[in-house]
DNA sequence: TCTGGGGTCCTAGGACCC
DNA sequence: TCTGGGGTCCTAGGACCC
């Protein structure tokens, strides 16, 4: 973070939330007209993203692909292409960063941007605003919604109340007839649990909200959730638009489907994993010095098990290990219980200097440690085995760079 | 065709330290 | 003989977000 700055005038909506509508979506009607108007639901096991077509039918994300299907028989079914929602955001933050230095990402889809600054140069908030959607509409060929408000907060439901393809302003004069009426669902961190346990006491609108004392939030809520809930349901939400956010943790996991699993196949699945986000860790520049295993099982409950070394690390082969620890107490009841989804996820994350960075890069060895170690594990064909079922599963394992070239890069497992 | 993949933050207990 | 008050870190689980 290198902008410091005094905190916007209280009394001005400045704060802009901007995010894409049902985006994957988007960027699949963008790509392929013919899906232009027709509903459209992007995964095929599960909903990741439906247009609003498809929601018109009750389609809504996370559920499963049969219940979608039932719901919208006329719905198109597409395989995700994550590269090109990566490619079309990148392109849609830079009308953020062409708009304000102060952006700060918050998701894939969406950003707040501080713009209280800019009267001078261009325009009024409101007048920004407008002109950004027309940018991003011109530019990528994406909808967006934003809201514009005096806090993040108030932003935030701002621009999804104004869904979709919309612009709603928050007057900072009106803000309590704008937030009370809404249902405390809307409110940023009060998901289903939350809202049920407000439900019951008879909690029903932010409105509701704001006539309880902080104490009885607290004791409703715990001390964290309480607090923050009662502050915002006053719209006092203090928080600053923060550029360039570090990321605290990187994972990567994978669903595996309920037949049941040998010990072998869970390793094999767990050495793709960590060579992924070893990989990622690498590319950011980063160490980390905990490793978590996640694992669920037939009947959705989950376990996690960690472990925190003495030095942060971006080691294949020392990760690998570490997970392989963790794994193998984890390996009864994964039997038992049968897992359908593993996952690694490195945390507690370090800045690398260069020559920490330079180490998993420089040698070949460790890299060679592991095919060894599959190798011996499970015989000489393990390997090409592993490679071949990360295709069948759609799953990018590239193959080792040539063994007789030193100073080719390393390239995976 | 039952349930993806990427994250953040909070809570609570225990070990350990001064 | 009995046991304060403050803190940090680690682990496991859970809620929530997109």
């Amino acid at each position: 973070v290198f902008v410091s700055r005094p905190p916007s005038s209280p009394a001005t909506a400045s704060i802009i939330h901007a995010d894409l509508d049902a985006f994957f979506a988007s960027v699949e009607q963008r790509d392929d007209p013919s899906l232009g108007g027709r509903p459209v639901i992007v995964g095929i096991g599960v909903v990741m993203c439906a247009s609003y077509e498809a929601r018109a039918c009750g389609v809504r994300g996370a559920m499963g692909g049969r219940e979608a299907r039932q719901r919208c028989p006329d719905a198109v079914f597409v395989e995700p292409r994550m590269q090109a929602y990566a490619d079309a955001s990148r392109a849609v933050f830079e009308v953020f960063d062409d708009t304000t230095p102060l952006v700060e990402g918050i998701s894939i889809d969406e950003a707040f941007l501080d713009v209280g600054g800019l009267r001078r140069i261009a325009g009024s908030p409101i007048d920004i605003a407008h002109r950004l959607r027309a940018a991003v509409r011109l530019r990528v060929g994406l909808p967006i919604s934003v809201g514009v408000a005096r806090t993040k907060f108030l932003a935030k439901v701002a621009s999804a109340v104004s869904k979709p393809d919309g612009i709603l302003v928050v007057d900072p004069d009106r803000e309590s007839s704008f937030l009370h009426p809404l249902p405390v669902e809307r409110m940023w961190g009060i998901g289903a649990k939350t809202a049920q346990r407000l439900h019951q006491r008879g909690i029903r609108t932010i409105g509701d909200i704001a006539v309880v004392p902080e104490a009885g939030l607290v004791a409703m809520l715990g001390p964290a959730a309480g607090r923050h809930v009662h502050s915002l349901s006053h719209h006092r939400d203090p928080r600053p638009v923060l550029p360039a956010r570090r990321r605290r943790s990187i994972g990567t996991q994978r669903a595996l489907g309920r037949s049941p699993k040998t010990p072998e196949a869970l390793d094999i699945v767990l050495v793709g994993l960590v060579d992924r986000v070893a990989r990622r860790l690498r590319q950011c520049g980063r160490l980390a010095r905990t490793v978590v295993l996640r694992l669920r099982f037939d009947d959705f409950t989950r376990a996690t098990r960690s472990h925190t070394l003495d030095h942060a690390t971006a080691d294949t082969a020392l990760t690998l290990s570490v997970a392989r620890g963790l794994m193998a107490g984890s390996l009864a009841r994964a039997h038992r219980d049968g897992v359908t989804l593993v996952g690694i996820t490195l945390a507690n994350l370090e800045t690398a200097d260069r020559e920490q960075l330079m180490l998993p890069f420089a040698t070949r060895r460790h890299v060679d440690a592991v095919v060894d170690d599959v190798r011996h594990r499970y015989g000489s064909t393990a390997i090409n085995r592993a490679v071949l079922l990360g295709r069948d599963a759609g799953i990018e394992m590239p193959l080792l760079p040539d063994p007789a070239d030193p100073s080719s890069p390393v390239g995976g497992t």
